[in-house]
DNA sequence: TGGTTTCGCTACCGCGGGTTTCGATACCGA
DNA sequence: TCGGTATCGAAACCCGCGGTAGCGAAACCA
Protein backbone atom coordinates (compact mmCIF):
# COMPACT_ATOMS: atom_id res chain seq x y z
CA UNK A 1 0.00 0.00 0.00
CA UNK A 2 2.52 3.02 1.29
CA UNK A 3 4.68 2.75 -1.37
CA UNK A 4 7.87 4.05 0.96
CA UNK A 5 7.26 2.59 3.95
CA UNK A 6 10.67 1.26 4.41
CA UNK A 7 12.24 4.58 2.87
CA UNK A 8 15.48 6.29 4.13
CA UNK A 9 13.72 8.94 6.99
CA UNK A 10 14.48 12.28 6.01
CA UNK A 11 17.08 14.56 7.86
CA UNK A 12 20.98 13.71 8.32
CA UNK A 13 21.67 10.04 8.34
CA UNK A 14 23.01 8.69 12.05
CA UNK A 15 27.06 7.68 11.12
CA UNK A 16 27.38 4.06 11.78
CA UNK A 17 29.07 4.96 15.39
CA UNK A 18 28.69 1.57 17.20
CA UNK A 19 32.13 -0.20 16.46
CA UNK A 20 34.56 2.74 16.75
CA UNK A 21 32.74 3.06 20.04
CA UNK A 22 32.75 -0.13 21.66
CA UNK A 23 36.51 -0.30 19.82
CA UNK A 24 37.24 2.99 21.74
CA UNK A 25 35.68 1.60 24.70
CA UNK A 26 37.81 -1.80 25.39
CA UNK A 27 40.87 0.30 24.33
CA UNK A 28 40.72 3.13 26.77
CA UNK A 29 39.78 1.32 29.48
CA UNK A 30 42.59 -1.25 29.00
CA UNK A 31 44.94 2.00 28.95
CA UNK A 32 43.66 4.05 31.60
CA UNK A 33 42.16 1.48 33.81
CA UNK A 34 38.13 1.69 34.51
CA UNK A 35 37.86 4.83 36.74
CA UNK A 36 40.03 7.02 34.22
CA UNK A 37 38.49 5.88 31.43
CA UNK A 38 35.90 8.42 31.36
CA UNK A 39 33.40 8.99 28.94
CA UNK A 40 34.96 11.53 27.37
CA UNK A 41 38.31 9.81 26.73
CA UNK A 42 36.13 6.87 25.45
CA UNK A 43 34.73 10.14 22.69
CA UNK A 44 38.15 11.27 22.17
CA UNK A 45 39.61 8.08 21.60
CA UNK A 46 36.31 7.01 19.02
CA UNK A 47 36.92 10.46 17.18
CA UNK A 48 33.64 11.30 18.33
CA UNK A 49 31.75 14.09 20.54
CA UNK A 50 30.45 12.99 24.25
CA UNK A 51 27.24 14.45 22.79
CA UNK A 52 26.90 11.89 20.33
CA UNK A 53 27.95 8.60 22.94
CA UNK A 54 24.84 10.11 25.25
CA UNK A 55 22.51 10.64 22.33
CA UNK A 56 22.53 6.29 21.72
CA UNK A 57 23.33 5.45 25.40
CA UNK A 58 21.61 6.75 28.63
CA UNK A 59 24.49 6.11 30.73
CA UNK A 60 28.20 4.80 30.99
CA UNK A 61 26.92 1.85 32.52
CA UNK A 62 24.87 0.87 29.85
CA UNK A 63 27.62 1.91 27.26
CA UNK A 64 29.53 -1.61 28.93
CA UNK A 65 27.34 -3.41 29.10
CA UNK A 66 26.67 -3.40 25.44
CA UNK A 67 30.09 -3.04 24.87
CA UNK A 68 30.50 -6.27 26.88
CA UNK A 69 27.60 -7.62 24.85
CA UNK A 70 29.31 -6.86 21.61
CA UNK A 71 32.69 -8.69 23.10
CA UNK A 72 31.36 -11.34 24.25
CA UNK A 73 29.01 -12.25 21.56
CA UNK A 74 25.93 -14.83 21.35
CA UNK A 75 26.09 -17.96 23.49
CA UNK A 76 28.21 -19.94 21.57
CA UNK A 77 26.99 -23.56 20.61
CA UNK A 78 27.99 -25.60 23.90
CA UNK A 79 28.98 -28.71 22.13
CA UNK A 80 30.61 -31.16 23.75
CA UNK A 81 30.18 -35.33 24.42
CA UNK A 82 29.35 -34.87 27.66
CA UNK A 83 28.22 -32.74 30.17
CA UNK A 84 31.90 -32.57 31.90
CA UNK A 85 33.23 -31.22 28.50
CA UNK A 86 30.38 -28.56 27.98
CA UNK A 87 30.93 -27.19 31.29
CA UNK A 88 34.69 -27.56 30.86
CA UNK A 89 34.65 -25.13 27.38
CA UNK A 90 32.53 -22.90 28.57
CA UNK A 91 34.74 -22.03 31.88
CA UNK A 92 38.10 -21.57 29.08
CA UNK A 93 35.84 -19.48 27.24
CA UNK A 94 34.67 -17.17 29.43
CA UNK A 95 38.35 -17.17 31.27
CA UNK A 96 39.05 -16.07 27.45
CA UNK A 97 36.77 -13.61 26.82
CA UNK A 98 37.75 -11.90 30.08
CA UNK A 99 41.43 -12.53 29.53
CA UNK A 100 40.68 -10.64 26.55
CA UNK A 101 42.48 -6.54 26.59
CA UNK A 102 39.98 -4.43 28.10
CA UNK A 103 37.41 -6.60 28.57
CA UNK A 104 37.85 -7.98 31.95
CA UNK A 105 38.79 -4.59 33.52
CA UNK A 106 35.48 -3.33 31.84
CA UNK A 107 33.48 -6.69 33.50
CA UNK A 108 35.20 -5.91 36.83
CA UNK A 109 34.55 -1.86 36.60
CA UNK A 110 30.85 -2.16 35.77
CA UNK A 111 30.06 -4.80 38.28
CA UNK A 112 31.71 -2.81 41.13
CA UNK A 113 29.26 -0.05 39.74
CA UNK A 114 26.19 -2.21 39.94
CA UNK A 115 27.23 -2.89 43.40
CA UNK A 116 25.58 0.42 44.37
CA UNK A 117 23.23 1.20 41.84
CA UNK A 118 19.99 -1.73 41.72
CA UNK A 119 19.23 -0.66 38.37
CA UNK A 120 22.45 -0.97 36.62
CA UNK A 121 22.44 -4.33 38.60
CA UNK A 122 19.42 -5.43 37.03
CA UNK A 123 20.75 -4.63 33.69
CA UNK A 124 23.47 -6.14 34.19
CA UNK A 125 21.66 -9.32 35.07
CA UNK A 126 19.21 -9.46 32.30
CA UNK A 127 21.13 -8.69 29.52
CA UNK A 128 24.76 -9.67 30.17
CA UNK A 129 23.98 -13.08 32.64
CA UNK A 130 20.85 -14.13 31.84
CA UNK A 131 20.87 -15.61 28.44
CA UNK A 132 24.01 -17.45 28.96
CA UNK A 133 22.84 -18.57 32.02
CA UNK A 134 19.58 -19.98 30.21
CA UNK A 135 22.16 -21.40 27.62
CA UNK A 136 24.30 -22.97 30.33
CA UNK A 137 20.82 -24.44 31.87
CA UNK A 138 19.76 -25.72 28.65
CA UNK A 139 22.92 -27.64 27.92
CA UNK A 140 23.56 -28.91 31.50
CA UNK A 141 19.67 -29.75 32.33
CA UNK A 142 20.79 -28.26 36.04
CA UNK A 143 18.49 -26.52 37.92
CA UNK A 144 18.68 -22.54 37.94
CA UNK A 145 19.86 -22.43 41.50
CA UNK A 146 23.07 -24.84 40.77
CA UNK A 147 23.79 -22.81 37.49
CA UNK A 148 23.88 -19.60 39.44
CA UNK A 149 25.95 -20.75 42.10
CA UNK A 150 28.49 -21.73 38.96
CA UNK A 151 28.39 -18.83 37.76
CA UNK A 152 29.50 -16.92 41.05
CA UNK A 153 32.02 -19.68 41.51
CA UNK A 154 33.63 -19.45 38.01
CA UNK A 155 32.98 -15.65 37.14
CA UNK A 156 33.97 -14.27 40.78
CA UNK A 157 36.74 -16.36 40.83
CA UNK A 158 38.16 -15.04 37.10
CA UNK A 159 37.24 -11.41 38.10
CA UNK A 160 39.07 -11.48 41.97
CA UNK A 161 42.08 -12.71 40.17
CA UNK A 162 41.89 -9.88 37.97
CA UNK A 163 41.21 -7.71 40.63
CA UNK A 164 43.65 -8.43 42.74
CA UNK A 165 46.45 -9.02 40.14
CA UNK A 166 45.81 -6.59 37.22
CA UNK A 167 45.81 -9.46 35.23
CA UNK A 168 43.62 -12.62 34.02
CA UNK A 169 44.32 -15.91 34.87
CA UNK A 170 46.80 -17.96 33.65
CA UNK A 171 46.06 -21.23 31.91
CA UNK A 172 47.01 -23.59 34.26
CA UNK A 173 44.75 -22.10 36.94
CA UNK A 174 41.63 -22.07 34.99
CA UNK A 175 42.36 -25.80 34.42
CA UNK A 176 42.76 -26.00 38.33
CA UNK A 177 39.24 -24.14 38.73
CA UNK A 178 37.72 -26.07 36.07
CA UNK A 179 39.28 -29.20 37.86
CA UNK A 180 37.72 -27.75 40.83
CA UNK A 181 34.50 -27.53 39.86
CA UNK A 182 33.32 -30.80 37.52
CA UNK A 183 33.77 -33.48 40.35
CA UNK A 184 31.01 -31.28 41.65
CA UNK A 185 28.94 -30.79 38.72
CA UNK A 186 29.49 -34.86 38.58
CA UNK A 187 28.49 -35.37 42.22
CA UNK A 188 25.46 -33.01 41.82
CA UNK A 189 22.33 -34.01 40.23
CA UNK A 190 22.70 -37.15 38.41
CA UNK A 191 22.04 -37.06 34.24
CA UNK A 192 19.19 -38.97 34.72
CA UNK A 193 17.34 -36.56 36.82
CA UNK A 194 16.76 -34.46 34.07
CA UNK A 195 13.44 -33.85 34.43
CA UNK A 196 11.92 -31.02 31.57
CA UNK A 197 14.64 -30.84 29.58
CA UNK A 198 13.98 -31.76 25.88
CA UNK A 199 17.42 -33.27 25.57
CA UNK A 200 17.32 -36.39 27.98
CA UNK A 201 20.98 -37.46 28.09
CA UNK A 202 22.19 -41.05 28.31
CA UNK A 203 21.36 -42.42 31.47
CA UNK A 204 24.76 -44.78 31.55
CA UNK B 1 66.81 8.35 81.81
CA UNK B 2 64.66 10.72 80.31
CA UNK B 3 61.89 11.02 83.11
CA UNK B 4 59.18 12.38 81.00
CA UNK B 5 59.81 10.18 77.52
CA UNK B 6 56.60 9.44 77.48
CA UNK B 7 54.55 11.99 78.63
CA UNK B 8 51.31 13.12 76.79
CA UNK B 9 52.21 15.62 74.24
CA UNK B 10 51.62 19.10 74.42
CA UNK B 11 48.19 20.47 73.11
CA UNK B 12 45.05 19.49 73.11
CA UNK B 13 45.06 15.48 72.74
CA UNK B 14 43.39 13.74 70.21
CA UNK B 15 39.54 12.44 70.75
CA UNK B 16 39.29 8.57 70.01
CA UNK B 17 37.02 8.50 67.31
CA UNK B 18 38.14 5.69 65.10
CA UNK B 19 35.27 3.34 66.95
CA UNK B 20 32.86 5.99 66.18
CA UNK B 21 33.78 6.36 62.78
CA UNK B 22 34.06 2.47 61.97
CA UNK B 23 31.00 1.87 62.61
CA UNK B 24 29.26 4.93 61.08
CA UNK B 25 31.43 3.67 57.85
CA UNK B 26 29.76 0.29 58.36
CA UNK B 27 26.53 1.94 59.03
CA UNK B 28 26.37 4.33 55.85
CA UNK B 29 27.81 1.60 53.61
CA UNK B 30 24.62 -0.43 54.68
CA UNK B 31 22.37 2.34 54.64
CA UNK B 32 22.93 4.62 51.46
CA UNK B 33 25.36 1.25 49.19
CA UNK B 34 28.75 2.13 48.99
CA UNK B 35 28.75 4.98 45.96
CA UNK B 36 26.34 6.84 47.96
CA UNK B 37 28.01 6.08 51.64
CA UNK B 38 30.16 9.30 50.86
CA UNK B 39 33.02 10.49 53.50
CA UNK B 40 30.44 13.37 54.48
CA UNK B 41 27.83 11.08 55.49
CA UNK B 42 30.59 9.00 57.27
CA UNK B 43 31.40 11.64 59.05
CA UNK B 44 28.07 13.03 59.68
CA UNK B 45 26.87 9.73 60.87
CA UNK B 46 29.97 9.57 63.65
CA UNK B 47 29.03 13.15 65.00
CA UNK B 48 32.61 13.82 63.68
CA UNK B 49 33.70 16.78 61.01
CA UNK B 50 34.94 15.60 57.44
CA UNK B 51 38.47 16.77 57.99
CA UNK B 52 38.56 14.96 61.05
CA UNK B 53 38.41 11.98 59.37
CA UNK B 54 40.82 13.09 56.29
CA UNK B 55 43.40 13.90 59.29
CA UNK B 56 43.56 10.31 60.43
CA UNK B 57 43.19 8.36 56.59
CA UNK B 58 44.55 9.82 53.50
CA UNK B 59 42.16 8.49 51.29
CA UNK B 60 38.25 6.68 51.50
CA UNK B 61 40.25 3.40 49.83
CA UNK B 62 42.62 3.40 53.45
CA UNK B 63 39.55 4.19 55.61
CA UNK B 64 37.60 1.56 53.75
CA UNK B 65 40.39 -0.93 54.15
CA UNK B 66 41.24 -0.27 57.78
CA UNK B 67 37.52 -0.22 58.86
CA UNK B 68 37.48 -3.64 57.16
CA UNK B 69 40.54 -4.79 58.80
CA UNK B 70 38.93 -3.73 62.18
CA UNK B 71 35.29 -5.74 61.21
CA UNK B 72 37.29 -9.22 60.82
CA UNK B 73 39.70 -8.84 63.71
CA UNK B 74 43.24 -10.90 63.39
CA UNK B 75 43.06 -14.63 61.58
CA UNK B 76 41.33 -16.36 64.14
CA UNK B 77 43.16 -19.39 65.63
CA UNK B 78 42.21 -22.15 62.35
CA UNK B 79 42.06 -24.97 65.01
CA UNK B 80 40.69 -27.75 63.19
CA UNK B 81 41.24 -31.86 63.49
CA UNK B 82 42.52 -31.91 59.56
CA UNK B 83 42.96 -29.88 57.09
CA UNK B 84 39.40 -30.48 55.71
CA UNK B 85 38.20 -28.93 58.74
CA UNK B 86 40.37 -25.84 58.82
CA UNK B 87 38.93 -25.18 55.76
CA UNK B 88 35.61 -25.56 55.92
CA UNK B 89 36.15 -23.61 59.26
CA UNK B 90 37.74 -21.10 57.71
CA UNK B 91 34.99 -20.48 54.54
CA UNK B 92 32.24 -20.51 56.79
CA UNK B 93 34.09 -17.61 58.84
CA UNK B 94 34.75 -15.55 56.07
CA UNK B 95 31.15 -16.16 54.48
CA UNK B 96 29.83 -15.22 58.10
CA UNK B 97 32.00 -12.08 58.30
CA UNK B 98 31.03 -10.61 54.44
CA UNK B 99 27.62 -11.29 55.79
CA UNK B 100 27.36 -9.08 58.33
CA UNK B 101 25.89 -5.88 57.67
CA UNK B 102 28.00 -3.24 55.83
CA UNK B 103 30.99 -5.40 55.22
CA UNK B 104 30.19 -7.15 52.46
CA UNK B 105 28.99 -3.77 49.97
CA UNK B 106 31.77 -2.45 51.56
CA UNK B 107 34.74 -5.04 50.51
CA UNK B 108 32.66 -5.30 47.27
CA UNK B 109 33.39 -1.84 46.81
CA UNK B 110 36.60 -1.10 48.00
CA UNK B 111 37.48 -3.90 45.59
CA UNK B 112 35.79 -2.15 42.84
CA UNK B 113 38.11 0.68 43.17
CA UNK B 114 40.89 -1.32 43.58
CA UNK B 115 40.38 -2.17 40.00
CA UNK B 116 41.79 1.16 38.75
CA UNK B 117 43.91 2.00 41.42
CA UNK B 118 46.45 0.31 41.68
CA UNK B 119 48.11 1.92 44.92
CA UNK B 120 45.13 1.00 46.52
CA UNK B 121 45.03 -2.44 45.10
CA UNK B 122 48.40 -2.58 46.80
CA UNK B 123 47.30 -1.49 50.47
CA UNK B 124 43.83 -3.88 49.57
CA UNK B 125 46.08 -7.11 49.32
CA UNK B 126 48.87 -6.27 51.80
CA UNK B 127 47.33 -5.31 54.65
CA UNK B 128 43.39 -7.11 54.38
CA UNK B 129 44.69 -10.19 52.10
CA UNK B 130 48.08 -11.14 53.02
CA UNK B 131 47.54 -11.75 56.84
CA UNK B 132 44.91 -14.13 56.10
CA UNK B 133 46.92 -15.88 53.54
CA UNK B 134 50.02 -16.90 55.28
CA UNK B 135 47.54 -17.97 57.86
CA UNK B 136 46.41 -19.78 56.04
CA UNK B 137 49.22 -21.27 53.99
CA UNK B 138 51.15 -22.20 57.44
CA UNK B 139 47.79 -23.36 59.12
CA UNK B 140 47.20 -25.97 55.48
CA UNK B 141 50.96 -26.34 54.70
CA UNK B 142 49.89 -25.16 51.12
CA UNK B 143 51.82 -23.28 48.51
CA UNK B 144 51.27 -19.68 48.28
CA UNK B 145 49.70 -20.47 44.40
CA UNK B 146 47.16 -22.49 45.60
CA UNK B 147 46.10 -20.65 48.70
CA UNK B 148 45.48 -17.76 46.18
CA UNK B 149 43.74 -20.17 43.67
CA UNK B 150 41.47 -20.90 47.27
CA UNK B 151 41.47 -17.20 47.87
CA UNK B 152 40.41 -15.79 44.67
CA UNK B 153 37.58 -18.85 44.99
CA UNK B 154 35.89 -18.29 47.67
CA UNK B 155 36.10 -14.33 48.70
CA UNK B 156 35.34 -14.08 44.60
CA UNK B 157 32.52 -15.92 44.70
CA UNK B 158 31.11 -14.74 47.58
CA UNK B 159 31.34 -11.20 46.34
CA UNK B 160 29.92 -12.29 43.04
CA UNK B 161 26.81 -12.96 44.86
CA UNK B 162 26.73 -10.15 46.85
CA UNK B 163 27.11 -7.94 43.70
CA UNK B 164 24.68 -9.47 41.58
CA UNK B 165 21.84 -10.20 44.01
CA UNK B 166 22.47 -7.38 46.89
CA UNK B 167 22.57 -9.78 49.57
CA UNK B 168 24.86 -12.17 51.30
CA UNK B 169 24.69 -15.51 50.26
CA UNK B 170 22.85 -18.08 51.83
CA UNK B 171 24.18 -21.10 54.17
CA UNK B 172 22.93 -23.39 51.65
CA UNK B 173 25.00 -21.88 49.27
CA UNK B 174 28.03 -21.79 51.50
CA UNK B 175 28.36 -25.29 52.22
CA UNK B 176 27.75 -26.36 48.61
CA UNK B 177 30.87 -24.06 47.92
CA UNK B 178 32.77 -25.50 50.68
CA UNK B 179 31.62 -29.51 49.38
CA UNK B 180 33.27 -28.12 45.68
CA UNK B 181 36.61 -26.97 47.27
CA UNK B 182 37.37 -29.62 49.73
CA UNK B 183 37.83 -32.49 47.24
CA UNK B 184 39.93 -30.67 45.33
CA UNK B 185 42.10 -29.34 48.67
CA UNK B 186 42.88 -32.92 49.67
CA UNK B 187 43.55 -34.36 45.80
CA UNK B 188 46.01 -31.11 45.41
CA UNK B 189 49.24 -31.93 47.69
CA UNK B 190 49.06 -34.47 49.89
CA UNK B 191 50.31 -33.41 53.46
CA UNK B 192 52.98 -35.83 54.04
CA UNK B 193 54.77 -33.01 51.54
CA UNK B 194 54.69 -30.50 54.19
CA UNK B 195 58.16 -29.23 53.68
CA UNK B 196 59.62 -26.45 55.83
CA UNK B 197 56.40 -25.62 58.37
CA UNK B 198 57.53 -26.08 61.68
CA UNK B 199 53.64 -27.84 62.02
CA UNK B 200 54.06 -31.26 60.43
CA UNK B 201 50.68 -32.90 60.40
CA UNK B 202 50.04 -36.60 60.65
CA UNK B 203 51.26 -38.19 57.89
CA UNK B 204 48.44 -40.81 58.34
C1' DT C 1 16.92 26.22 -1.97
C1' DG C 2 14.30 24.83 2.02
C1' DG C 3 13.10 21.14 5.44
C1' DT C 4 14.74 17.82 8.53
C1' DT C 5 17.82 15.45 11.37
C1' DT C 6 22.26 14.58 13.31
C1' DC C 7 26.76 16.24 14.37
C1' DG C 8 30.35 18.68 17.19
C1' DC C 9 31.26 22.23 20.35
C1' DT C 10 30.83 24.78 24.46
C1' DA C 11 28.92 25.92 28.54
C1' DC C 12 26.76 24.35 32.36
C1' DC C 13 24.86 21.63 36.67
C1' DG C 14 25.36 18.43 40.66
C1' DC C 15 28.08 15.75 43.32
C1' DG C 16 31.89 13.62 45.55
C1' DG C 17 36.93 13.21 46.85
C1' DG C 18 40.23 15.97 48.81
C1' DT C 19 42.47 20.56 50.52
C1' DT C 20 42.80 24.94 52.73
C1' DT C 21 41.73 28.39 56.07
C1' DC C 22 40.37 30.08 60.42
C1' DG C 23 38.26 30.70 64.72
C1' DA C 24 37.02 27.86 68.76
C1' DT C 25 38.37 24.55 72.14
C1' DA C 26 41.01 21.55 75.30
C1' DC C 27 44.98 20.43 77.47
C1' DC C 28 49.62 21.67 79.84
C1' DG C 29 52.92 24.37 82.50
C1' DA C 30 54.03 28.62 84.87
C1' DT D 1 44.99 33.14 85.50
C1' DC D 2 47.64 33.47 81.45
C1' DG D 3 50.38 31.94 77.26
C1' DG D 4 51.74 27.86 74.24
C1' DT D 5 50.39 24.16 71.59
C1' DA D 6 47.67 21.09 68.98
C1' DT D 7 43.35 19.51 67.72
C1' DC D 8 38.45 20.26 66.38
C1' DG D 9 34.52 21.88 63.49
C1' DA D 10 32.71 24.76 59.92
C1' DA D 11 32.92 26.73 55.67
C1' DA D 12 34.78 27.74 51.37
C1' DC D 13 37.13 26.02 47.75
C1' DC D 14 39.41 23.12 43.67
C1' DC D 15 38.98 19.55 40.41
C1' DG D 16 37.25 15.76 37.77
C1' DC D 17 33.43 13.22 36.09
C1' DG D 18 28.58 11.89 34.80
C1' DG D 19 25.07 13.96 32.45
C1' DT D 20 22.26 17.95 30.10
C1' DA D 21 21.09 22.06 27.20
C1' DG D 22 21.68 25.15 23.44
C1' DC D 23 23.31 26.33 19.07
C1' DG D 24 25.39 26.65 14.67
C1' DA D 25 27.29 23.53 11.07
C1' DA D 26 26.88 19.57 8.21
C1' DA D 27 24.48 15.97 5.53
C1' DC D 28 20.83 14.14 3.42
C1' DC D 29 16.22 14.56 0.50
C1' DA D 30 12.79 16.82 -2.40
Amino acid sequence: MASAVSARPPGRPRTGVHAAVFAATLSAVHEFGYARATVERIAAVAGVAKTTIYRRWPSKGELIVDCLLNAFGPPPPLAGASRAEIMSSAIHWIAAKIGEPGVGDAFAGVFSDAVSDPALREILSARLQEPYRLALQDALGEPEARVLLFTDVVVGTLLHRMGMTGEPMADADVTALVEMILPALQRGSPPSLNLGSERASEPG
